[in-house]
Order: C-alpha cells, then sequence, then structure tokens
DNA sequence: TTGAAAGCGCTAACAT
DNA sequence: ATGTTAGCGCTTTCAA
C-alpha cells in the first residue's frame, strides 16, 4: 500500500472544512454537521460530504475547533523521568545499522545504565493514560528539566482543560496562575487549602500499620525511621510511625531523623551505625527507594536482613517484589490514583465553581520476606 | 499559600490577550511581542505588560496559537497498554479512605494482577518522550481500545505536527489520510514504500548473530524457530535465523513454525514436543514475552535450561534480565527508537518536500544464562 | 517603538 | 435540511 501522494511528497496544504464543502457541493456547516451532528444531515448529502472528505484527506484541526469551542478536549500531566537527572543533556550519540556493521555481543547487563524498574512516577502515569484514554480524552504529557518548568507547565496548560501535576514540580507562581485559569490536581497530601484538588493516600494509616506489624508480630522494639525531604506526605508517614509507637506505649525518638536517598547516604548511614554499635532492630524507610537503598548497603556490609534486621519501605514499586529479600512495604494504589485524578478533572469541568476536591485512597501492607515474615 | 480565588471558585472568562492590552493600556500586538518577540518591546512597556498579565493570570491559548501559525509545536504518540486487553473496560472500583477505616495487610504478591513489568511499546514511549521534551515539543499520548482506533488517531492527528504510530494499531485508511496531512514515523521495518518514515532495527542481523552463536560456542544443531504473528519484523527475524542456519551448512527448516504468544500455547507446544520426543536443543524465540512463556511451561514439566535445552529471545525487555534462568537475547535500543522518531518528525516538518526516512539502529546479542553461557 | 486589523478553521445561532 | 455568518484568541504584516 502507498500512503502519500507521489513519493511522499506533501506539498498541497491541508484540506479544511471549506475546501470539502466546495468538492462536497454544500456549505461548511453540513460539513461540520456531518461529523459533529451527523443525525441533522440527510443521508445522502453525508455520504457525498465524506466521500470529498475521503478524497481530501480531511482531518479537523483541533487548534480551530478548540479555539471555536473554549475546550480542547485534552488533559495535561506535568510529569518527569526519575533516572534522569538532567533531561535537557544531550542524549548519547546513536547510529545507524550499515551493511556488514558488525553487532556487538555482550555478556550479561554489566554496565548497562539504560531505563531501569518503573517507579511511582511511571505507574500513576499509566493510571492517568488509561483513564483519559477510557474517558475520551487526549492527553499530554509534559516534563523534563527543572531549569524552565515554569514556562514548560504553562505551555502545557495552555493547551490543555485540566493538569495533574507531582509535587514539588512545578514553581508555586505558576501553579498559582494556572490554577485560577484551569482545574488542576495535584498528586500529594493537602497542604491547608491551596485551592487545588489533590489525590493522596492514607500516608499516616499505612506507616502506622507497617510499624504496628514490626511491633507486634516480630516483636521489635528498637525502631529506626529513615526519611528524606520533608514533604506533605513524608511528614504524614512520619506521624504514622510515631503513632505507632506511642500506642505501644514505646519512647518516641525526636528529631532529626537520618534519611538515605542515595546509595552513598544509605551506606554512611549503616556504616556510621555499625561504627556506633548502634544498628537499630528495623530500618523503617519512607519509600521503596530508601528502603532499595539501605538493603544494599546493609548487604554490603553482611549485615543478614531479617535475619539481624528487618527492612520497610513505602509504595509497592516493582523493584521491590524482585529484590531479595524481597521488600514488605505499604502499597499505594498507583494506577488508581492516577485514574482518579482523570476523574476529578472532568467532574472539576463539569462543575467549575464547585470546590476543589481531596480524594484520599487506602493503602495496603505488602507482607514480604524483609520483615521476618516467612511467605508461604 | 492560597492559589485561586476565594473557595477556589473559578468564575470569570479566562483572560486574553485584549484583556492583558487593556489593562497594560498597549495594544494586542504589543501583549504578543511581549512574549514571543520580547526584544521588539521597550523593557518598560514589557514590564508593565508582564505585570498585568500576572495580575490577570494569563496563559496563552494555544488553540489561538495553533490555528494562526498553522502548527501545532506537539507530536503524537498513538500507543497501547500490553497487558490490557480492553482498556476501555470499566477500572475497578475503587473506594477512598474513611474515618477508622481498617487498613488491608496482604502477604506476598498473590493475586496482584496490577502492572507488570514494562515491555517494549513502554520503553519506546519512554524514548519519544524525553526527545520531545528535550526538543521543545509538548507530546500527546493516545492510545488503547482497537475498536474505535481510527476515530481516535484521527482526533490525535488533528492535534498535533506529526505522529508517530506501533505497527497494526491504526487501519490503513487512517494512517493514508493522516500521513497525507502530516508526517507519520511508523515503529516497525518498512514494507515496500508505504510513503510513511519508519524506524527499525537490525531484526534479521540480530536474530542472526544470536543463532550463530548458539551454534558456533554451544555447538547446537536442533534448533527451533518460535514465531507469532508475520509482522514484517517477525519476518525479518525468521530470515535471520534461517541465514544463519544455512551459512553453517545445516537444513533450513520449512514453515510453519509453532508459536507462544501466550501462556497456555507455549505449555501446549512444550507438551507436544515432549509427547513426541521431539524437543530441540534450542527454543529460538521471534520476542522476549514468546521465550518468557517457553521458559515457564519448560520449567513446568522440569526440563532443564539451559542444561537440556537452551532459549533465547528479542528485545531486552527488563523481566528478561530478571528471571531465572536470565534470558540471552537481542536488545533492541528502545529509548533510542523512540528519539529517533522525535528527530525524524522534526526533520520531516523542516523539509516537508523531502523522502521519508528510514532508520534502522543497530541491535546488540546480551548473553545471559538461558543459552548455557556462564556469566562472570 | 507601537497600533490597527486581517485571518487562521471551525461551529453554533440564526435564517432560509 | 441546509446555508450564512460571526467570532473564538492569537500573531503578523503594514502603517504610523
Amino acid at each position: 500500500m502507498q500512503f502519500g501522494s507521489a513519493e511522499g511528497v506533501r506539498v498541497a496544504k491541508a484540506a479544511t472544512v471549506y475546501d470539502v464543502a466546495q468538492l462536497a457541493g454544500v456549505s461548511t456547516a453540513t460539513v461540520s454537521d456531518t461529523f459533529r451532528r451527523p443525525h441533522r444531515v440527510k443521508a445522502a448529502t453525508r455520504d457525498a460530504v465524506k466521500k470529498a472528505a475521503d478524497a481530501l484527506h480531511y482531518v479537523p484541526s483541533a487548534s480551530a475547533r478548540g479555539l471555536r469551542h473554549g475546550r480542547t478536549g485534552a488533559f495535561g500531566l506535568f510529569s518527569y523521568d526519575y533516572f534522569r537527572t538532567d533531561p535537557a543533556a544531550e542524549p548519547p550519540e546513536t547510529s545507524v545499522v550499515g551493511p556488514g556493521d558488525e553487532i556487538r555481543v555482550v555478556r550479561g547487563d554489566k554496565g548497562f545504565a539504560d531505563r531501569q524498574f518503573p517507579v511511582y512516577v511511571d505507574e500513576v502515569q499509566r493510571g492517568v493514560e488509561l483513564e483519559c484514554w477510557r474517558r475520551g480524552y487526549a492527553l499530554l504529557i509534559g516534563g523534563g528539566g527543572h531549569a524552565n518548568s515554569t514556562t514548560a507547565v504553562t505551555d502545557i496548560a495552555g493547551r490543555v482543560d485540566g493538569l495533574a501535576v507531582f509535587p514539588y514540580t512545578v514553581p508555586d507562581e505558576a501553579l498559582e496562575r494556572i490554577s485560577n485559569r484551569i482545574p488542576v490536581v495535584m498528586l500529594s497530601e493537602r497542604p491547608h487549602g491551596d485551592g487545588l484538588s489533590h489525590v493522596t493516600v492514607d500516608n499516616s494509616g499505612g506507616m502506622r500499620a507497617v510499624t504496628e506489624h514490626l511491633l507486634a508480630e516480630h516483636g521489635l522494639r528498637d525502631l529506626l525511621f529513615v526519611g528524606g525531604p520533608t514533604t506533605f506526605d513524608a511528614q504524614q508517614r512520619l506521624a504514622g510511625f510515631r503513632a505507632a509507637l506511642r500506642t505501644a506505649g514505646l519512647r518516641v525518638p525526636r528529631k532529626p531523623f537520618p534519611s538515605a536517598v542515595d546509595r552513598a547516604e544509605a551506606t554512611a548511614l549503616v556504616g556510621d551505625l555499625l561504627a556506633r554499635d548502634a544498628l537499630p532492630e528495623a530500618f523503617v524507610c519512607y519509600t521503596d527507594e530508601t528502603a532499595l537503598n539501605v538493603l544494599e548497603a546493609l548487604a554490603d556490609r553482611s549485615v543478614a536482613v531479617p535475619g539481624r534486621v528487618a527492612v520497610t519501605g513505602f509504595d509497592g514499586i516493582l523493584a521491590g517484589r524482585i529484590v531479595r529479600p524481597a521488600l514488605t512495604t505499604v502499597r499505594q494504589p498507583m494506577e488508581a490514583m492516577g485514574r482518579a485524578v482523570v476523574d476529578i478533572l472532568i467532574g472539576r469541568l463539569a462543575d467549575p465553581a464547585g470546590e476543589p476536591a481531596w480524594r484520599r485512597l487506602p493503602v495496603e501492607v505488602v507482607l514480604r520476606e524483609s520483615c521476618g515474615c516467612r511467605l508461604r
């Protein structure tokens, strides 16, 4: 099958309603009606219009429709790539295959720095995509550099009827401007009335539950909370941890808590604890990523998990299922969160004068091996 | 911080250039210039305009700009979710957290049907996203049901300056129409002149190389090719397999080849082979997914891999790294393929009268355990 | 350096 | 059942 005109040359201007109308011998209104309100057009006329449209390869312009309508029919998601420090960086050079090129053979995956496991952001994004498709909306994915995120996100905002953002990816000024024009949903705990809609999970309840598991089922007493940046969600998780200790009548430690956001920090933390002979009975980590770092640092120093110390995470990312020992964690319903975002946006469009929405979804504790549980 | 007007009510119509111009006491042209060609506006005027724009929460309408400009500044990707048979299906009911709700505790991941490993399409999509962001394009992700894909893809096409599609996701008629209006890149081998641009990999070379590895390094002779739907890419891979056999002076088997696109088929295939005592020395599978199915079916029947039989795949998806034995495969540069798509689209925009592009990227053979290699 | 105004393609209100 | 037409918000000549 041969598409396009000869040699794939596309010189003619794209066909418009006017062209179709002329060829079909009708008015532009009838062309529009044929596609948008077909019942108002006589069948014969409809066929003639469709035939003309086919012949001219007519594709309606969403810009024109959006301008006329005041709505674009698309939502936006301002996302990011967790593994890319600088998305603006030049990507690695890629060659193309020439005749007689050797095919590289490598043993194992050593030094293969390509995409890792999907993390929180990826899984939520997929939920947003699926629900947009299901509800008939197009989805505009923006993201990348934090450098010019104001420009980038404002550009996205101008193209959509509603926007979803992850916390701390967009400057407050930009958010304020945008949220005044279209509904915005943020994927985080809801800071005291910021006028945005929020989708979040039961951060404190989940962390409390996993902590209680450590306390009640494994009889542990000396738990160390490992945190990171003080986000709203992190605060809630810490609160849940403390609540569990308090309820159990244990001493609730004061801040500061150590963090282990990367391998180096985790290594330092474990090394320090070991040096001071102060290893706790459990590392209660505020994210799976942190827990994975701690797990590796512990393995490096040959500290047995769960034999000598337990480790728990929070999120439920895929990597935690795969790693050995498998990570006990609190699973967020990431796909459902993404879907909820879209549902809220649609609701806000239907009732722009209503209150911002705030949806807190349930989590579940997933018991695997790193807490000391024996599966099956 | 409080965004939005009181109670988050958004009643006023969105501000336009006219509003900003009026408030700043300038013409609409000056407002436009302030943002698009700032150097042509006196600094003081610029500041005044920006101040007015801030005050009014002005966000330029991409629809209007797109209409005026004839370009939208966005690309489209028509994607799909590999694990979702019917994306139009109602998603599972999700509740919200109420006060006093119990937190569910589950042991292990039994019955957890959420998102699996990322596959080919996910990794290519991420490449497209990253390159779009890097080059300053917005990315519209469409996809989902194959039911109304003509409607869906045409809708996307109307919103973008260029479109990327995976093979067999869009009916030919739709592609023809669209490719007449905007550049289209397909992620597949290039069927004899379809007028589209293509990004592909060295399918035959890669399959030939992995087959030669089985022949030369492991001394195997009785190889079974396991295929699936007869796509362009599949045909090339089969050709590579046959070429390797031919070169080695081995008998090149005729079609038909068995397939194992799902677990059931793989189980049946292995069962049949076992019953006929006709197990080959190696299963050379045309995708990783198929190889993974075969691996599982073999494990079910306690056939040792690589002890009794070798298995190889094609793609390089994450799951193949994780599974035991780790899967020997041919890795496609998926992120680079996604990036190439965007690069081509930008090129075609710059030179609409040029030839469709055709970029064939190199693959590499990744030796892991399932072929019989011992790592490290 | 700034302003006036045309026009991008579409659709809905209104007219026929 | 179909046609006429205004106008959505923006940018870009062209003129001042």
